[in-house]
DNA sequence: GTGACTTTGTGCCTGCGTTCACAAGTGACT
DNA sequence: AGTCACTTGTGAACGCAGGCACAAAGTCAC
């Protein structure tokens, strides 16, 4: 039952002070706007919450958690306040990805230039078809996942991606975890039963277009509509 | 600011509760735990909730919220509870998908089967680049996101997905907003603004690699981090 | 029909995250 | 130096979602 963070009650004692996993993401948000589209110098929390589109109060207490202090009638140093962020998500290191399942989608994230400028350099394919095994995408070459555990450890890789058909997801999932991966983001649909220590986020694309259609029919409710009703 | 919360007066009331956005998603989860893996007849709520990885007093307060009461003393009927769910859910109807940005993420998207399947055929693929215009992606042939509106209507496109560049985005969520859709599904990272009335949905790749970054970073950290500074 | 058993539906409590509002600190200006 | 305008940091209130526990309701056996 490790769903995305808090499924973990009494044990998270170690940090500083415990940050929630929704300040989490924001932070991430504001240092993306701070590292590409703000002035340096300084910036109030007004400013950086307009450009990140939230409350300023809540920007605020966010960055309450870094301890990160600004100066009060001036606000935040940029510099500064970009290095206490990197620093709280660990943003300054880089973190070598494998990434599991060369169809599709998999060619398409080993292909997106957007991960390895962020510290995410996708260092392993894996996959077991014979037929993509050997061949190289996006310039790495796909590697057998029986090979998993050598592979991952030779290259350090902390966090696996899974891009694989649902059938086969919790199995890729064993081998990662088994391999020493302890972060996993599954692209593949369905519920996966993972040790507590690993960290597991989900991303599944059918929902999403699920809970658009929720609202859409709402929407359409009223209106007489061309439904198979 | 498009608020999920409820202290909207004019709410269009064809629903007997407003459902909370978390207990929507769970309950895509529930029609897809019903309709693949589940015998027909009954289920009671404490197997339902074990397959799908939930309490089991969340999900008869998730099934509440349909209407649909199960008998007491046997569970819910499966058939019965499905129709429900998809009524609901408005996952008996079509939601015909325009994708916009034949990328790499773009042509994986197009060529990934998993939507169709469930409602969501991609029945345009919109981009800007001319030597993509006019080329087949998926057995789809590529518009020019110029001509986004007729081809969205003729198609009568409802949700939009946009897999273009960050630099881009906003621009092609104005056009299809313009060409009528009012539910987007944006790939590329940063914040959208869009009218209140359409939908947004946001998944951002990088963003969730690095929460898991986070917690792997904060992983290492476990030492002994007393108060700083 | 009756009684025992099973499972639903939900009232209530708890805990978390968001928002408000304001005291406290900072720099500029006179 | 003193005042003033500005912005931070946070205590407190609020609202929502999750979990527990139990009464209501229905079934099955006899």
């Amino acid at each position: 039952m490790a769903v995305t963070g808090h499924a973990d009650p009494g044990r998270r004692g170690s940090s500083i002070r415990a940050i929630p996993e929704a300040t989490v993401a924001r932070l991430a948000g504001y240092l993306r706007v701070l590292s590409a589209g703000v002035p340096d110098g300084t910036i109030s929390s007004d400013e950086l919450a307009a450009f990140a589109g939230v409350n300023s109060a809540k920007l605020r207490k966010d960055l309450s958690y870094l301890g990160s202090h600004g100066t009060r009638g001036v606000g935040y140093d940029v510099a500064t306040l970009t290095a206490e962020i990197e620093r709280t998500l660990g943003a300054h290191a880089v973190y070598p990805v494998a990434l599991v399942g060369v169809g599709h989608l998999g060619s398409a994230l080993a292909g997106y230039g957007g991960f390895a400028g962020r510290g995410f350099p996708i260092s392993v394919l894996l996959d077991s078809d014979p037929a993509k095994i050997g061949t190289s995408v996006a310039g790495i070459v796909v590697s057998d996942i029986a090979e998993a555990a050598e592979v991952c450890r030779a290259r350090a890789v902390t966090i696996g991606v899974i891009a694989t058909p649902e059938s086969a997801a919790q199995q890729v999932a064993d081998v990662l975890v088994a391999a020493g991966v302890r972060s996993i983001l599954n692209f593949a649909p369905g519920r996966l039963v993972l040790p507590d220590d690993v960290e597991l986020r989900r991303i599944d694309l059918a929902l999403e277009l699920q809970m658009l259609a929720f609202h859409e029919s709402r929407r359409g409710r009223s209106a007489a509509r061309l439904e198979a009703l």
